[in-house]
RNA sequence: GUCCCGUUCGUCUAGUGGUUUAGGACAUCGCCCUUUCACGGCGGCAACACGGGUUCAAAUCCCGUACGGGACGCCA
């Protein structure tokens, strides 16, 4: 074995040992809960990732532990330019904050780096090559032809996959079978040598699963690449252990692993953090539920929900509501308190895979836009227009104040907040009506949509227009309206009218609906009264006039 | 194909052997409030996948079956 190392050294150089890193390495403080999320730099932020920190970050900080970023960057096929920082500012974005790791695609904080694993490169080289003095380790020659071979072979025999037993074509290979490959330069992996047996089952307690019972592993996985590189399975065990993680909090998708993963850790002479399998956020295709996909799902994406305009705080909460079952009551029982107030608790967690709920998602963010005040809104509003909607972005800076009227519409001194606007993409929307330049009804719009006939729409409004004062509250203002609406034949309640419906036009609120329609192309929209304060005299006055 | 995980209203879920005519929220429908809409209030529809056991008693415990999801890579 010492000769392969010692070709290994030419063909990875590094002079850093096991014993270099463990004497630099601090232990951490005893019941120190430590949490981490351990993206791959691929380009795009999936939303099960930033539901995987969120819920990382909670073990971690309920318990006033670490909670650390580590970039998981091993597949330099994967790899994209600027995907660190795609990460970061998602994260950041959601108010998820680690307290080790990268905090830029070039700087990181912490006593347990470096926290992107190519830059741990020396390390890994130096537990291999301790595996492989221990002869837990061996080197493996196989090409991909004849994995795929190994596979389909196994496939037709209806056996199980993989490297294993007697399929393991280099576990026991004669060390002067490896020298000769190492001396010809044939490109080589690192195997795991395992000794584990299919057919013992043995108990795993998984946080989330609970008792599990499943088979050994007895495959002699990869664990350290041709390019020199680690697998993610052998990365994680030397990570994990050396950044002291307590709790590793992933996707179910690597409950099949888990064995492996302690027969890791164990061969290393390691005690294995506790595991907690998350089951994934799914989506409902062709009357079949599947796991999101990035590849097929808009939604997948973190810039899905930033294009739509959810508040951030909206999509944080959907996510704490598919986390914890006791969300939703103390979300009823504490309206205003912030989300990382909430008691996370991971025994509440559901065991099956949630289905995306938009409308959910949508009741959530209506409410939370509702409990925001006018200037909050237009915060926010502005904020995500600079970059979503330009547009929008320079009339907001150039009519604040108009802005601001419009949002207090019904917002402030009232007992219950209107909810109508679902996310900021659809508040322009909502209110370009205010504005003359987006103001362009089609000609006799008044008669079409309140089906009057011109003549009373004329000489109703004309009417309005010579008595229309602006000082008047909003009880004065109406009972004078119902008063102008009788004189011109609208009956002043339902009953009435309903008693000779031929005599009448329709009923005071009939009349009220010219006005709207006149004033915003619209048979709905929030109170008319304040709505002709916002817009001032002289627009309604003007917008009257127009229309009779 | 082999192995693993899961299954309570349409959706998210409460439920840990008797407190349950299975509770809540979103969605949906109806009524009320009301100058429209939204808000709010009240109410309706609506679920323990199936089959066997264990037990005086099962959504809850055990065993099968079905269905859904996942793993089986020099991806993570």
């Amino acid at each position: 074995m010492d000769n392969i190392i010692k070709k290994m050294d030419t063909l990875f150089p590094s002079t850093l040992t096991v014993e270099d890193i463990e004497k630099e390495h601090k232990p951490r403080p005893e019941n120190h809960t430590v949490t981490r999320i351990a993206p791959s730099p691929t380009g795009m932020m999936h939303i099960g990732s930033v539901y995987a920190a969120l819920i990382s970050e909670r073990v971690a900080h309920m318990a006033n532990g670490t909670f650390i970023l580590r970039i998981e960057d091993t597949d330099s096929k994967r790899k994209v330019e600027g995907a660190t920082d795609i990460i970061i500012n998602g994260l950041k974005r959601y108010g998820i904050t680690s307290d080790e790791g990268a905090i830029s695609a070039t700087e990181e904080v912490g006593d347990y780096g470096p926290y992107t694993q190519s830059d741990r490169y020396d390390i890994y080289l130096a537990y291999i090559k301790k595996l492989l003095q221990e002869d837990l380790a061996y080197p493996c020659f196989c090409t991909e032809d004849e994995l795929n071979d190994i596979r389909e072979q196994q496939t037709k025999q209806g056996l199980r996959t993989g490297y294993y037993g007697s399929w393991a074509k280099y576990k026991n290979a004669p060390q002067e079978v490896i020298l000769e490959h190492l001396e010809k330069g044939t490109p080589f992996t690192v195997r795991f040598k395992s000794t584990g047996k299919n057919f013992n089952k043995r108990l795993f307690d998984d946080i989330l699963k609970g008792k599990r019972n499943l088979p050994e592993n007895d495959a002699d996985v990869v664990i350290l690449k041709a390019s020199g590189l680690p697998t993610y399975h052998f990365a994680h065990i030397i990570d994990d252990h050396l950044m002291g993680t307590t709790h590793v909090i992933r996707g179910d998708e690597w409950l099949s692993s888990l064995p492996l993963h302690v027969q890791l850790f164990e061969a290393m002479g390691w005690t294995p953090p506790h595991y907690g399998h998350i089951s994934p956020i799914e989506i409902m295709d062709d009357n079949k539920r599947r796991k999101l996909s990035k590849r097929k799902d808009p939604e997948a994406s973190v810039t899905f929900y930033e294009e739509k305009g959810y508040p951030k705080e909206a999509v944080l909460e959907y996510l704490m509501n598919l986390a914890n079952s006791g969300f939703e009551k103390f979300r009823t029982e504490n309206p205003d308190e912030s989300v990382w107030n909430f008691p996370f608790d991971l025994q509440k967690m559901g065991r099956s895979g949630a289905l995306l709920d938009l409308a959910k998602l949508d009741s959530i963010s209506r409410d939370y836009i509702g409990r925001l005040s006018a200037e909050e809104l237009y915060n926010s509003l502005f904020e995500w227009s600079e970059t979503m909607a330009p547009d929008l972005y320079t009339r907001m800076k150039n009519d604040k104040d108009y802005f601001l009227n419009i949002f207090k519409i019904e917002r402030e001194n009232v007992e219950r907040v209107r909810k109508d606007f679902t996310n900021w993409s659809t508040i322009w929307h909502e209110i370009d009506y205010f504005f003359d330049d987006s103001f362009s009804p089609e000609d006799g719009y008044v008669a079409k949509i309140t089906e009057q006939s011109p003549e009373v729409i004329k000489e109703f409004l004309s009417d309005f227009i010579n008595h229309y004062n602006e000082k008047l509250s909003n009880e004065d203002w109406f009972s004078n309206m119902k008063t102008l609406a009788e004189t011109h034949g609208f009956a002043p309640n339902g009953k009435t009218y309903k008693k000779d419906p031929d005599s009448y036009h329709g009923t005071v609120s009939d009349a009220a609906k010219i006005l709207r329609v006149a004033l915003t192309g619209r048979a709905q929209t929030p109170d008319l009264y304040s709505l002709m304060q916002v817009m001032g005299k002289e627009r309604v006055i003007q917008r009257l006039n127009k229309s009779v």
